[in-house]
DNA sequence: TAAAGTTAGTTACATAAAGTAAGTAACTAA
DNA sequence: TTAGTTACTTACTTTATGTAACTAACTTTA
């Protein structure tokens, strides 16, 4: 059982930023609005949890579905205010894995 | 496949904090050294995780644990200069918290 | 001296989350 | 009319996590 010594808020902050792809989506998205696929193919995310992850996003305010009937249809998916007041977090992180992630280490993630 | 077209540093980065309860743990070392049960029962985390999670983090370096040989034995985890080099990304988070999550939906957590 | 308590885990089994690959829907271009 | 495109969804498999009982090493209590 939880005693909540923690900072409730925190743990809430982190039940979100830790899911899986979470983070990196809002990072991707930092970089302007992103189609479905192109998501897919630059994280490396099986179509059926990016669809969950977006949901789940959409849902929690921090990004916004718009569609543009064109042909073939065209949706892009972006930041709302929520998702860019995150930005300091992403930049914490940028920082720190610039000073302690060593770049021989980063192909690991690679298979 | 993953294009690595995303900061690969980046993805490293995340790779480890977004395991789940592994930037809670470390959050709760900053208050100070802790032990094995304590974080049981102040993170609400089994004691199969973080017993995994404890071993992850002491090979990456990010904690060291200490043996105390009283009566009973007294075994204290703590932050490695790796692990404290982590204080602005959690600030950050908290910082972000504080303004995001409303104090109402934190009782989400709990069951 | 035997039974019970304490801490720090580990183990076996159950459930939940994520990945894989094929399929669907709606539309257009050849 | 066949094939192509995007944005998903579905069925099935693998991996991660939780639960609760168990172990090891030692000490205190009856």
């Amino acid at each position: 059982m939880n005693n909540f010594e923690l900072c409730p808020r925190f743990e809430k902050a982190m039940s979100i930023l830790s899911q899986r792809w979470t983070t990196l989506i809002l990072y991707q998205l930092m970089t302007g609005p992103q189609r479905f696929c192109t998501m897919t193919d630059k994280l490396g995310v099986s179509g059926k949890t990016l669809s969950e992850r977006l949901k789940d996003l959409e849902q929690q305010g921090f990004i916004v579905r718009d569609v543009y009937p064109e042909t073939p249809v065209r949706i892009e998916y972006s930041l709302t205010e929520k998702g860019l007041s995150l930005t300091p977090v992403m930049k914490a992180i940028e920082k720190w894995s610039q000073v302690w992630i060593e770049p021989e280490s980063v192909s690991d993630i690679e298979n």
